[in-house]
DNA sequence: GTATAAAATGAATTCGGGTTCATTCTTATG
DNA sequence: CATAAGAATGAACCCGAATTCATTTTATAC
């Protein structure tokens, strides 16, 4: 490699002073890259929302991901530092958009019961507008492993404790029956997973609208009655 | 290789000829040797129980596995095919016993009200006799990968089906009101479904005996009066 | 237009775990 | 006791998928 002329040399000593002065480089910031940039991100997310609601965390592979995304492999790595931080990235999103929704939805109320019937409404809501997502949260990534899996469970957990606080404020109106709320805000959430679960996997309940109203009975029902 | 001497040879063709004139062989079937290889199947089952109860599928290594049951991994293959093969195995057990305990204890009424009853009194039992086998079948399993899933799911289901079919028999006898009945399977069994696996994940309702009392009486109110 | 740095590429590398296999150990036969 | 076959062993092999990296392409600054 033959670089050594004495006018290159100079050059690139001049540049280095240059840099070193004001931290000049030949290509700095951006603007319309950066614009390009996040929509390739948002490109790449999309994509593995997509492929993540088909197949499992274990069966997507970097390369198909990136098939999919249009990128090579490599370039993946540009936007994320692996591939468990993709999906947390995109599991935390979306509980924060359906806790979101949740919330949005119960301001509407003042009743405890009507809060706790926004609640679950909001949620299939959801669920049937972004149906990639509940496959996601509800279906596939169960199947991460055990310490990612935990944060789904988190997210079930805190539905369940939820569920339980609006019961209690019910128990203290007198409103329900002496019953453990524990176990009746498990019931609750859990009969609503699983309709929800199977109108995703089969599409068993053809109409989860109609679905939810005869579920919604069935959990006032079974609470006991609820003025 | 000097294996040519003549004799050796000869003795060589004997032997074949030996074989050949009534199949007898140096070391041919067994007794005691029967005996240990099936406890060292059992030795293998038991291990894998034990620890597929504690780590997912993938996260089970044949070595682990092999070191657990006090075996070389090459051992392993000489007892099952391959590591598909053993927790189909395991699978396929714990449903066929899950089933063989609910058709008993089913068959102690005539009652389709106590029939379902008895289904869900008879998971309850064997699910806390043998928490082991819980775990597997509703928290471990789930994530191994789309195509065993299946199997899990069709569990999952065939206990919706059953359930229904109760239900639909209530409802013919004019003992429940007129609801979807798949809706309310499905919502009995995710009910109970959410409370055992959050007792086996984190020991909540501890008393899972009393929690299934106050199961089936949510569910019962939740079905409407059926008598 | 030239030089340079960021962005993109995809083949090569790494790594971990399932499976195999040459070897050693055990058991039964004569 | 010698022989040979089955059982057991665990290091080696293999394969696939995540990650890296040398190279190429694209964008900017002068």
């Amino acid at each position: 490699m033959n670089s050594g002329s004495f006018l290159w040399q100079v050059s690139l000593i001049l540049q280095v002073i240059n840099r070193g002065r004001d931290g000049m480089m030949a290509y700095r910031q951006t603007e319309r890259v950066k614009e390009k940039r996040a929509q390739k991100r948002a490109q790449i997310i999309k994509a593995a929302r997509e492929i993540f609601a088909q197949k499992s965390y274990q069966e997507v592979s970097i390369k198909a991901l990136a098939k999919k995304a249009k990128i090579a492999t490599g370039t993946f790595y540009l936007y994320f530092s692996n591939k468990e931080a993709l999906i947390n990235m995109i599991v935390d999103e979306m509980f924060q958009e359906l806790l979101a929704c949740i919330k949005e939805e119960r301001a509407c109320f003042t009743d405890s019961l009507d809060k706790l019937q926004a609640s679950m409404k909001a949620c299939i809501k959801l669920f049937v507008k972004e149906k990639e997502m509940a496959k996601i949260l509800l279906v596939q990534v169960p199947g991460v492993n055990n310490a990612f899996n935990a944060k789904l469970i988190e997210i079930e957990n805190e539905m369940i404790r939820f569920t339980r606080n609006d019961l209690d404020e019910l128990k203290a109106q007198g409103r329900l029956p002496e019953e453990d709320t524990l176990v009746s805000a498990m019931a609750f959430v859990g009969s609503f997973r699983q309709v929800i679960i199977n109108w995703l996997r089969e599409g068993k309940p053809e109409d989860l609208d109609k679905a939810f109203a005869t579920l919604m009975e069935y959990n006032m029902r079974g609470l006991g009655q609820v003025k």
